[in-house]
DNA sequence: AATGAATGAGAGTTCATTCAT
DNA sequence: CATGAATGAACTCTCATTCAT
């Protein structure tokens, strides 16, 4: 029972340690009590840093969103040719898979609890993404938004038949794919 | 044997009255109750025809995946050329849109279910999905897996994107630049 | 496990078991488990037959009222003279002392509650109060408002007082001292 | 020895600027974190000179009980008559109506916490309560016990009444009924 | 002396499932 | 076959109290 020296960044700790939990059982499934005795606190420590489960998790969402661009920055590096940079984000959507993948559970199951529609709890976490999207276009130098809009359609939809079980089909496969594809259709508009 | 028959029917009738609710509500949230008092029968008749909560919601699950292959192929037609039949079946998705929608939050919310990792659920109903797939991908006359998942990935990406509020996203959109895309690929490679 | 045949003949006996709890440890120290445990049946069981702790405590509430005037009019008899019929109220409370000490305790901390300020509940139990003491008043022949209010004023302190520890304080005494003040009072007015 | 005094003042201080939240809220209600946060320490420091949240409760009744008869002694002059005195004394009562309607709650939710059965807590308060009603009957010059209690019986069911929605039901009305009856009862006697 | 983080038992309530009728 | 009353474990969240700092 030490005192804490720093709240937020004890909070911090928390989110973080709570995040596989979450990530393993989902949502809903998970209690708040297996939550407090796996971190290794009580519940009522759980309840002092967050005021709700709902909040604990909002929390986590928005703190896994922010590491994910600030990841993907770092590791990307800066290809000359736009196949080689979508390239780059298929290959790092596949390295770092099992935690993406559990993200993207954790982004769908939060969009689905229907206790939330009015509390414009949804709006904030769709925000969320269209930042992380739009900062990724950013990267790939992509303008056009349908273009944007379709290398993330096949990306998400990949992550989640990956998700449940189809493993066959293969990131490297589709992210070459969708890159030659988008260099022949830029290449002849302009 | 015509008990039988009966019997079948009117699990069908039930299974098909409990989709409203299932697809309004997700699988977790409604409960077992609530769908007996809809339909119009006592809880103790939903066991009677089925085992569990998770049977039921598998049998419908099978049910709404055969009823939307069989409504696609009816209504699609056979256009001649690769882009047409692939804007076909975008135009089905975007006009049944609420239904499949909902249908897909089901499935993503049944492979949630951690619980059922073990009990060759989720086989069951990937391999259910497989089968939906390739009987499209018979339709395109598309042979190459790969080019099956990018069209259903891109597919399953832009429903589930569109699912979470970004509306701005447009199937015929989407399903034009794919058609294209493929149309060159496919072309360039022969 | 038998089925039970008549609903509300069974809910009207859940409530006058969960009575004594109630009174003994009031409101918001009984709990609905320790309730079901007394009663003999399971917390689900409860939650079948009322939506809520606080509407089971508010149909209790109605119940036990309308006993109350029932038994009392049934008992008291119609004495000629004004200074009896108050007497013989003020007997009836002190033969019932137990149970009407009880009730008034959890009218009080009815009252209490201010969870429940807007949700028109407490009028509903004021309504409940005023019925009682009109019927009352009919009984004793009282038409003035002031004179009633005076003599319940009286009771309602007395009850209150003893029930907190001052027992030393007698109802009879009392009684005659309000019936014969009142005779006088009246004699003279009129 | 000054230190001594210095923590009693505290405490005193402590005390009057906890009134407020328990009027409000009720004891029961009423948490100590709210308590500290509203007064300005933490639960730290109450807990450091309240051994609990009922002696804290119990220490300011008691105070509250205190401040009330000097109140009173002060504000209510010395009529001649015995029914100017009682009227005197329900004027009193309507003036600071809100202050001792909550006052009273406080008591009566104090009475009731059934915990405290053994803990000889009830007996102080009791005693507490002796005290004042027998300080103002010395007040009113009134020694016949029955006609004591009959008088604070009428004021604490009046009290009580107005607390819980009877807002019709007025002070002076009924002082001046009581006083009335009284003078002529007295008067008789003698 | 003063702080506030930490505790954990216990509150009201829900719900898939069972089984006497 | 059909019913719905009954179960009880498990849920989120609260709060008086303790104690390291």
């Amino acid at each position: 029972m030490p005192k804490i020296v720093d709240r937020d960044k004890y909070r911090q700790e928390l989110l973080m340690k709570s995040f596989d939990l979450f990530a393993q059982k989902g949502y809903s499934s998970i209690t708040m009590r297996q939550l407090a005795q796996e971190i290794g606190v009580s519940t009522g420590t759980l309840y002092h840093y967050f005021p709700s489960k709902e909040a604990l998790f909002l929390q986590l969402s928005a703190e896994l969103e922010r590491q994910n661009v600030m990841n993907f920055l770092a590791e990307a590096g800066n290809p000359p040719t736009l196949k080689e940079r979508i390239e780059s984000l298929f290959q790092f959507v596949a390295k770092h898979e099992d935690h993406i993948g559990k993200q993207t559970l954790l982004w769908i199951e939060f969009n689905q609890h229907q206790d939330w529609s009015n509390s414009g709890i949804k709006e904030k976490l769709q925000e969320l993404d269209e930042q992380t999207i739009s900062e990724l276009a950013k990267y790939m130098q992509i303008t056009d938004r349908a273009i944007v809009d379709f290398v993330f359609n096949l990306l998400y939809g990949l992550i989640l038949r990956r998700l449940f079980g189809e493993e066959t089909i293969s990131y490297s496969q589709q992210g070459a794919l969708v890159g030659k594809m988008l260099a022949h259709h830029l290449g002849e508009d302009t």
